[in-house]
DNA sequence: ATTTTCCTAAGACGATCGTCCTAGTCAAGG
DNA sequence: CCTTGACTAGGACGATCGTCTTAGGAAAAT
């Protein structure tokens, strides 16, 4: 009853390349033919694997972006000591990933969202659960690392790199994430000030 | 030769509607006939007014909702004479707008910025000019405040807004957009206190 | 060998899209 | 009167969309 390797890889082939496409181009742009081109899957197997439609293809690829965001989140803090240091390599992760696709990436969510938040009820309940999900985690790892009002500042972090993100890749420059990188190691810096600590990196 | 009175306001209430369309559902959800169906504008008139067609309309909207939210920077420094309140004017405008749209608006610019950002040359533009624009006056105003690093505080001031309503839309919650409102008054409070000549302690 | 199950090939289907076109209305100037 | 120009009604056009269907092939199970 488990799927094989080959369904596997099809379907995966599938929701990869979605989140691909929906990240570069929005929801509305991508079409199941040229998903499937360039996924280069069966265009036959579509409604096998995904008998919802491409509204079930878009759920899988927001998990899966939600996936490899939270992965990136948890990487930046398992090598990086002080949550400046944490927040800044996962702003230059985020840059250096957008400049390498030539500015058409940024957030894998954010396009969909802002297109769908009111066309599909299921679209924008992974969106929102995404969200959630990356703000719960970062209050976790802020908290973890001594933050102290980890909810103010997981709320600011996110905020700065979607936006910094959006005006970054319209700009065709690094520069917005470059600052909100900088802002934001500064005001946590800031915030740590008021809590005596130790603050030396290793 | 001027343009008619009835004939600007047909012209005028496509690209009124477009603007209001393509920030609540995007460029590509937003078709021609559901454009002059909501505007109450002639079906005919649509390649009379943009013989340019739905690109030449998108530009023409861009233009407008860069004028909009400039009108509205300008308003909040007028009307408040510190930075912070000028900005938590600014956000919480922003974020009674959104509410009072039931969550569907936001950024006038930011789902066409994200869908066309490399499937239109011109659009793209008119979207870079928009950012261009609003950085240009927020230094401006910035300045004349007596800000001290305006062009830092100008693009952490836009990155904050544009994530915030991003995350404040599709949680359906105005918490994200609050929390930005207060996130930057602290921030330009601390940056007038180096300014005072008390740098950093540590 | 035969059945069952999973997957794919290839395209039809109706809907909708952006664009363009032609005939016609209407107001103003001769 | 007639002419001219700006504007509109209404639909045709080809393309593309998401979806669904039918037939067939390839393993796996019996």
């Amino acid at each position: 009853m488990l799927t094989d390797v080959s369904d596997a890889t099809t379907r995966e082939r599938m929701i990869s390349t979605a989140m691909t496409l929906f990240r570069r181009e929005g929801y509305q742009a991508t079409s199941w033919r040229r998903l499937v081109e360039q996924a280069g899957t069966p265009w036959g197997s579509a409604y096998h694997h995904f008998p919802g439609g491409k509204e079930q293809l878009a759920v899988a690829a927001i998990e899966l972006g939600t996936a490899v965001v939270a992965k990136t989140v948890r990487r930046a803090f398992e090598r990086n000591e002080t949550v400046e240091d944490a927040v800044g390599w996962w702003y230059r992760k985020a840059g250096e990933a957008l400049a390498a696709d030539d500015y058409r990436g940024g957030c894998p969510l954010a396009t969909i969202t802002l297109e769908m938040a009111h066309a599909s009820p299921a679209i924008t309940e992974a969106c929102q659960d995404a969200f959630a999900a990356w703000h719960v985690l970062l209050v976790e790892l802020l908290t973890g690392h001594g933050a102290e009002n980890a909810e103010d500042l997981a709320t600011a972090i996110v905020n700065n790199l979607e936006g910094a993100l959006l005006v970054s890749r319209i700009r065709r420059s690094p520069d917005p994430l470059e600052r909100a990188a900088r802002h934001v190691a500064l005001v946590v810096g800031a915030t740590r000030q008021s809590r005596a600590g130790t603050g030396e990196r290793g």
